[in-house]
RNA sequence: GCCCGGGUGGCGGAAUGGUAGACGCAGGGGACUUAAAAUCCCCUGGGGGAAACCCCAUGAAGGUUCGAGCCCUUCCCCGGGCACCA
């Protein structure tokens, strides 16, 4: 194993110096018996979720078990910890939890190219992740710990399907399907990458096949409009989250073709353009194509065009630019509207899965139309006149709103009377409607793949497609499978597995060999926390309701969509099942930035990962905690530098001798005020500066940790620290008051973000209760008050001096002192003062002339 | 192309429209030391000046305002998402 650190400077200190600093601030020994404080004391534990009285549920992105984790990882969990503890000590009944995310292709490759079994290779990644998990101190309740893999889970994962069975929402088609013809095997979306297999870099083929599919386009209005509900989850999230539903409103329209019984139906968000449409086009995939093709109808330069676009589409897809091409069918159409003949052709740019996989053409409208009936000589009509008055140029097509014009009975009205008066004529003629269109897809759940939750159904020769009963569930994944990719379910190759019985005749039946998406078994994770082992039902309903929605949510920004959404569509359906009482499943979203090495996102391949582990040894977990917290705004990214690492270090070990002198002097009485001191709070003097300033940091830091800035809340500790030690420096006093009180509040305020070394200070300090059970500091109201307050005083908006004034003075009085300063005068002599801006406790501005 | 973010010292970054650069890193000087490390102290945006102090400066150009890193307009660059979506 390398040693990540190499190339640091602290791998050159002396081990001599190491001991030095170790015996200093002894992390090892310190973290050691404060996380088997915790343990022992169960500080993070929920024994009975209903016996909580102020429930907080923090949770994290439960991770799939990959193998190690880095710090970027790390930044992730650090920040869910923070905001468990901070909740702790606010007094809040914390549920933090942890588990895995345990299904997934990496293990079946694992189990292709190292023979090992998926089920073996995922235990032995999840005991590695634990171990790193607990080496950086995060308070998770173990005893909820789950993972998706393990039957007592997937079993109620197919329950969930079942009950969308029931409902209609699980149905079974054939679709489209990404397909690499090396690998044989069907891709999931995110296995394609620029239209090319992730594995053997192979262009994707489409392929028709049989797959199920979750119906999630059923509750595309509630998912987009209750994203309304969430207002602390980050704008982007939410914009990302309403670009993917897609949502637009227009018509339906019905074009007949002559000499066929089935019309063609289109899709527009602009049915005020009807009257120019010109043509129409189908997508390559269109049902009728299909059937002209299948019938011999259609050219052959046509059908050759069809079968070629079907392979290529979704390499296609991802090409930049690709050229307008497309062939005419031989059919015809009829305006709804004019009566008009329309040609109907075939074209590359007409996509199958949006709409209904056909278009009107209206080229003088719409670009693609245009450039495509350039291209193939179709006519050119304008039919809406810009706002400005120019007419049609013939250069390209204007996509904008305006009059109406070559539209028989509604020229004259905007685009938008027009929308209405057109729809309006085909509802008269039957031709057409409103309509809402959608973007979103439904949900694809299949997958040929065997680590996976097996889809509880069963193909029976007589009854068809038979969901597995409930009381039969699990559908337990056999162990004995090939893991060859042959393009079908490793499952097949198990003859066992395959023979089931029809639950309604009792007859032979097939079982399903395809297994879920495991964004399904994610889907619903996060209810199973509250009843881990509870094997009547998937979840406690009346613990979920106390508990959720989840009131923090963390992890990356890379779930935006997919997870997010999916979750939020299963907890509408459970809503509608009665099962749970909430229609969203996070109040409260947070999305962590990357942390990248050498500009880049650390991967294995790039060499540039940096391990927690060395560091963790070295510096300790706190060390490792701060300076991740410190690298920046916890929303953003940021570049890793092993120099700042140091940084972090030297701040806790300054730290830890501020305590180590305090007790030294002070002794270790656990109360904020020394009873060994009587004095009372300075009046004035440096020592009553000194808690001014303590306690307004203290207020900073507050509100940094309330907004999660917890990069400024680190530095507003070192501000602690660096006080009291100028403090001492100066006037060699640490027996005042005031530094107690400052001891005590820095060391609270560490808690959440060193818990260690925080702990460790606590009980040096006489304290025998946990510090998580210590309550939250509050700022000193009186400690901020102040007599004296200094303005800054600007002349034409430029600083030019200050003036101290007591507080609660005239504004008269503070302008005839701001005026007298000689800085200021300099620039007001020999000019006429023409107004002055009085911001009070801030500034006075002398505008002159 | 569309939609989000973001551009501040050598670096990471601070700044409810009110003293730009907190805090840390790196760098320079000093103390301690036989020496080094560690630790502690001082300096550290650019220019001018002996100093007091002055001028310039938050991607660019305008605007609003007594006052703009922050608000508005246009533009440039970087990152991310979506992308022939009818």
């Amino acid at each position: 194993m390398s040693d990540g650190l190499e190339k640091t400077p602290a791998s050159s200190s002396s081990p001599v110096e190491e001991r030095d600093r170790a015996a200093a601030y002894p992390f090892r020994e310190m973290e050691r018996r404060a996380r088997a404080r915790w343990r022992d004391e169960g500080l993070f534990e929920i024994r009975d979720p209903m016996a909580a009285k102020r429930p907080f549920y923090s949770l994290n992105m439960f991770p799939y078990p990959s193998g190690d984790l880095h710090v970027g990882h790390g930044r992730n969990y650090i920040l869910g910890d923070v905001v468990t503890r901070l909740k702790t000590m606010q007094g809040y009944d914390v549920l933090s939890p942890m588990g895995w995310d345990a299904f997934g292709l990496p293990a079946e490759n694992a189990a292709i190219a190292n023979k090992i079994h998926p089920a073996v290779w995922t235990k032995r990644n999840i005991a590695r992740m634990k171990e790193q998990l607990l080496s950086w101190g995060l308070a998770y309740d173990w005893n909820r710990e789950i993972a998706s893999c393990l039957p007592d889970y997937y079993r109620w994962t197919q329950w969930i399907f079942l009950q969308l069975y029931k409902r209609g929402l699980a149905y079974r088609a054939k679709s489209a399907v990404n397909w690499c013809p090396t690998d044989r095997t069907v891709l999931a979306n995110e296995q394609v990458v620029e239209g090319r297999c992730e594995r053997c870099g192979s262009p994707v083929e489409t392929r028709e096949l049989e797959q199920w599919f979750f119906k999630i386009t059923a509750y595309a209005e509630p998912l987009l409009h209750d994203l309304s509900l969430l207002a602390h989850w980050p704008e982007k999230v939410r914009v990302m989250q309403t670009n993917w539903i897609g949502r637009s409103e227009g018509a339906s329209i019905r074009f007949e073709l002559r000499g066929a019984e089935e019309p063609v139906s289109v899709f527009t968000t602009r049915p005020d353009t009807l009257y120019g449409a010109t043509f129409l086009v189908l997508a390559a995939e269109h049902p009728l194509v299909k059937k002209l093709l299948e019938g011999g109808k259609l050219s052959r330069e046509a059908a050759a065009f069809v079968e070629r676009l079907r392979h290529q589409r979704v390499e296609n897809r991802f090409a930049v630019e690709t050229e307008k091409e497309g062939f005419a069918t031989g059919l015809t159409a009829v305006h709804p509207l004019t009566g008009k003949p329309l040609p109907v052709w075939v074209a590359n740019y007409v996509l199958m899965g949006y709409g209904t996989g056909a278009i009107m053409a209206v080229p003088a409208h719409d670009q693609r139309d245009f450039e495509f009936a350039q291209k193939y000589r179709h006519p050119v009509v304008e039919v809406i006149r810009p706002p400005d008055g120019s007419g049609f140029d013939g250069k390209g097509a204007y996509e904008g709103e305006g009059r109406m014009v070559n539209s028989a009975p509604h020229d004259g009205l905007s685009s938008e009377e027009g929308k209405r008066a057109v729809i309006q004529a085909l509802v008269e003629k039957k031709a057409g409607e409103s309509r809402v269109n959608y973007r979103l897809r439904d949900w694809l759940i299949s997958r040929q793949r065997y680590w996976g939750a097996p889809i509880p159904v069963v193909y029976c020769a007589k009854c068809g497609v038979q969901p597995v009963p409930e009381s039969e569930l699990p559908v337990l994944l056999p162990d004995q499978v090939e893991f060859k990719p042959t393009g079908e379910s490793p499952l097949l190759s198990n003859e066992k597995f395959l023979a089931a019985k029809c639950p309604t005749c009792g007859g032979p039946a097939r079982r399903e060999t395809d297994t879920m998406d495991t964004f399904v078994d994610s889907s619903w994770y996060f209810l199973r926390f509250l009843n881990p082992k509870m094997e009547t039902a998937p979840f406690a309903s009346d613990a979920v309701n106390r508990w959720l929605p989840v009131n923090q949510y963390i992890g990356g920004v890379e779930h935006a969509i997919l997870h997010l959404l999916y979750s939020r569509f299963i907890v509408k359906v459970l809503k509608d099942l009665g099962m749970v009482a909430f229609a969203e499943p996070f109040e409260r979203l947070f999305t962590q930035g990357m942390i990248t090495k050498d500009g880049h996102k650390m991967s294995k391949s790039k060499g540039n990962v940096v391990a927690p582990d060395t560091l963790i040894e070295r510096y300790g977990a706190d060390t490792v905690r701060l300076y991740t917290l410190f690298i920046g705004p916890p929303e953003k990214d940021a570049e890793w530098n092993d120099r700042g690492v140091e940084g972090a270090y030297r701040f806790l070990m300054r730290y830890w001798k501020m305590i180590d002198q305090f007790i030294e002097i002070a002794g270790n009485q656990p109360s904020r005020r020394r009873p060994a001191d009587p004095r009372p709070w300075a009046d004035s003097g440096p020592a009553r500066d000194l808690r001014r300033r303590v306690n307004e940091v203290t207020a900073q830091i507050l509100e940094d940790m309330d907004r999660l800035h917890l990069n400024t809340a680190v530095s507003g500790l070192m501000q602690l620290v660096n006080a009291v030690q100028d403090y001492q420096a100066a006037e060699g006093d640490m027996l005042a008051p005031e530094v107690a009180e400052a001891v005590d509040l820095a060391t609270r305020l560490l808690g959440p973000l060193a818990p260690h070394t925080a702990e460790g200070a606590w009980e040096r300090l006489g304290h025998a209760e946990s510090i998580f059970r210590s309550g939250w500091p509050t700022a000193s109201q009186e400690a901020l008050a102040r007599d004296l307050e200094r303005l800054v005083v600007q002349v034409n908006g430029k600083v030019r001096s200050q003036v101290e004034v007591p507080v609660g003075a005239t504004a008269e009085a503070i302008q005839k002192a701001a005026m007298a300063d000689p800085r200021v005068q300099k620039f007001t002599d020999g000019k006429t003062v023409a107004q002055v801006i009085h911001v009070p406790g801030r500034l006075v501005n002398i505008v002159v002339k």
